[in-house]
DNA sequence: TAATGCACTAACTTAAAAGTAAGGGGTTGA
DNA sequence: TCAACCCCTTACTTTTAAGTTAGTGCATTA
């Protein structure tokens, strides 16, 4: 039994600050599609530097998203990949990638008037 | 024919974008609600400063999410109210939220280990 | 007469997020 | 021998977001 407080935040605010860093939609999304190395996804996403790469991924594998895994060979190989849990979020982002997409066609369209 | 360049931003991104001012979830979710007034929302969200109400709800205005409309009688009355564009994001929110509360139901679990 | 309510705006300060640059340590390939 | 690969870490700077404080103008209320 524990009596600690629940200052519970809004979960909006709790999914906003799950995919909120600047590159983690990103990141994720490309861990949707397979398992990638930290490599792997410095090319994909070329406009990142190491450092950010890094702590957001170390952010992601906190949240539970994401799991790291590494291989103890040299040159050394670290695999990152969605875990089970970060797969519940998949449905969260199709939805919101939905509405998003259509609010982009929207403001394209008001900025070719 | 306009032939401009769309240099369209991620989807998730812009989801996290419209809403991912400080208050802007919370504002929002009090206009689901109903209509609120300046001073409304100063009251039901205690902790914000009048600049950034103003400016978050500067920013749902230009998204198009909200309407600003201002009674010309003294002292000024200006209330704010979803749009009916802005409401198509509330089943957007609704599977945010159920994520949001879930995960947050998942980390004082954790803590409580 | 003085204080209060309303809906702001402007100037300034602080805090948080992101970017930049450099290094490390072991191994293979040229 | 020397650079390249791999996956980072650290220290520092810049940029962006948010917070603080003060002030506006008119009218009602105490």
């Amino acid at each position: 039994m524990n009596t600690m407080i629940h200052t519970r935040e809004c979960p909006i605010e709790t999914v906003i600050n799950v995919l909120g860093g600047k590159w983690k939609p990103m990141i994720y999304w490309h861990l949707i599609e397979s398992t990638k190395r930290f490599s792997d996804l410095e090319r994909l996403i070329p406009a990142v530097s190491q450092k950010m790469l890094t702590q957001h991924l170390r952010d992601l594998e906190k949240e539970g998203l994401i799991v790291r895994t590494i291989h103890p060979v040299v040159p050394p190989k670290v695999e990152y990949a969605l875990s089970d849990y970060g797969k519940t979020l998949i449905p969260v982002l199709e939805v919101m990638c939905a509405w998003g997409e259509n609010h982009n066609e929207r403001k394209s369209e008001e900025s070719a008037s």
